[in-house]
DNA sequence: GATTATGATTGTTT
DNA sequence: AAACAATCATAATC
């Protein structure tokens, strides 16, 4: 240690006199800036063969083995590392230690909630692994460059953008089959780039680490700074991480809310459609549940899906039992109110008539469905201007199955026209219509004599 | 712009 | 698994 300070103190004091000498004294000689030059010119030359020398590798090799091979070569190694870590090193260090990134660490998360990343689900893996091999044979053994690094950036991006532009093409039609499947390229993509950005990664920094390794040899680089290098390597190379998982995290959501809008918009039916879709309804009212060949039939005939064929009878019939609900509500309450007020009044109770009229006791006829349904829309109110009236006050807080003809022009009012011409059966039933045996199951729900009904009617009690 | 109609979704029941 | 019931969100209507 001695022996080495004062070694390079001598070393020092030699350079300095050197110098001294050759510039501390400058009134010596004829024209001493002339001699200067001169000076200046033998020291350049000097740097210059040094230069020549280092380059040819033979000698190179020789000297540096000497130089490896000297016995004080480990002592002067730590020192003059050690020198380096207080001065140029302590500035980096104080940068080293920080938390990871929340932001990444919110990617990370937002990708493994999406099944991007984390375990992986199907051959994505393998597929990510063939790309990698196939990346890391093509590449060449050469450094990656600052070029290269933002190439693969540009390359990254790109390829987001262009998946990007497939799933604007498809605008808002985006099926719902196609989510999962999409989910899946996206998935495919970015364990791809994420394999690639990786063997970039660790081929840069392999890199990196043999060549320091190889300097350390004949420069003073203790591990420790190889560590540190690889650290700065690993946070640069973040910042693709970072671009390829915003990236990701992107195109999901974009998929997502693209899906999501295209789930939620909704789009009324074709009259033509919902023609046909009525048609069925009111026809196969006492038994209103399509078999899965016939909403197939409804679905080709419509042109929509079958689930939506499903919908749409599911819809309709719990509407369309509401509504009947609620109407009979109005009407027995009604005619509960008016009772009271005849029994009150002892005189003159018209209007209980009336209400008792509209108080579709299609049960107490035994009829079934099919006959209520009549007597909701059929015209035996008219024998009494109060049950009229009645039937006024109350449908048009309905909502819909109205008599009225105002709204809903393709819903009850064909349906009575239909009946109307139909006189003698109520129910227009088609002759391979095989669902009769169940009939009136749908509609019995409704008949007040049932205590289903009332249980309809209660747990809807806001009107 | 408030209301109603209607297709779709979600959670529960059967 | 299908149906039901409640609810959402948007289209249509007043």
């Amino acid at each position: 240690m001695d022996d080495q300070q004062r070694m390079m103190h001598n070393q020092g004091q030699m350079a300095n006199t050197n110098v001294l000498n050759q510039y501390g004294i400058p009134q010596q000689g004829d024209d001493p800036s002339d001699q200067r030059k001169q000076e200046i010119g033998d020291i350049l030359q000097q740097i210059m063969t040094i230069t020549d020398q280092s380059l040819d590798e033979a000698q190179a090799r020789c000297r540096k083995h000497t130089l490896n091979c000297h016995r004080m070569k480990p002592a002067l190694f730590s020192v003059l590392c050690e020198i380096k870590e207080k001065t140029v090193l302590s500035i980096r260090n104080s940068q080293e230690e920080e938390p990871p990134d929340p932001q990444l660490m919110r990617l990370d998360n937002m990708l493994i909630a999406e099944g991007v990343a984390g375990p992986e689900k199907g051959g994505g893996s393998s597929a990510a692994a063939n790309a990698t091999a196939a990346a890391s044979g093509g590449q060449p053994d050469s450094a990656i460059e600052h070029s290269d690094y933002r190439a693969k950036l540009a390359q990254i991006r790109q390829i987001y953008h262009t998946e990007l532009d497939k799933y604007e093409q498809d605008g808002s039609e985006i099926k719902n089959s196609d989510y999962e499947a999409k989910l899946a390229q996206i998935r495919q993509v970015y364990q791809t780039e994420y394999g690639k950005y990786e063997q970039a990664c660790n081929e840069f920094t392999t890199h990196v680490v043999n060549l320091l390794r190889e300097q350390s040899r004949t420069r003073p680089i203790a591990p420790k700074e190889i560590e540190r290098m690889v650290g700065i390597i690993r946070k640069k190379f973040a910042a693709i991480e970072m671009q390829l998982k915003q990236s990701t995290c992107e195109a999901v959501m974009i998929l997502r809310s693209r899906f999501l809008d295209a789930r939620r918009k909704r789009r009324n039916f074709t009259k033509l459609a919902t023609q046909v879709l009525n048609d069925y309804f009111n026809s196969h009212l006492s038994n209103p549940y399509p078999s899965e060949e016939a909403k197939e039939e409804l679905a080709r005939k419509c042109q929509i899906t079958v689930s939506q064929v499903s919908n749409w009878f599911g819809n309709k019939r719990i509407r369309y039992k509401k509504n009947i609900g609620k109407a009979q509500e109005e009407a027995n309450m009604y005619a509960a109110k008016t009772a009271a007020a005849a029994a009150a009044n002892v005189g003159g109770g018209h209007d209980g008539q009336g209400a008792a009229g509209y108080n579709l006791g299609s049960s107490q006829s035994g009829m079934g469905g099919g006959g209520m349904y009549m007597n909701l829309n059929g015209d035996n109110y008219q024998s009494s201007d109060n049950s009229v009236n009645t039937l006024r006050h109350v449908m048009p807080q309905s909502a819909g199955y109205s008599n009225d003809s105002m709204h809903n022009s393709y819903d009850q009012p064909q349906v009575s026209q239909a009946h109307r011409s139909h006189a003698g059966s109520p129910i227009d039933r088609k002759p391979d219509d095989s669902s009769d045996s169940l009939q009136g199951t749908f509609m019995q729900s409704l008949d007040p004599a049932d205590p289903g009904y009332y249980d309809q009617i209660e747990k809807n009690p806001k009107v």
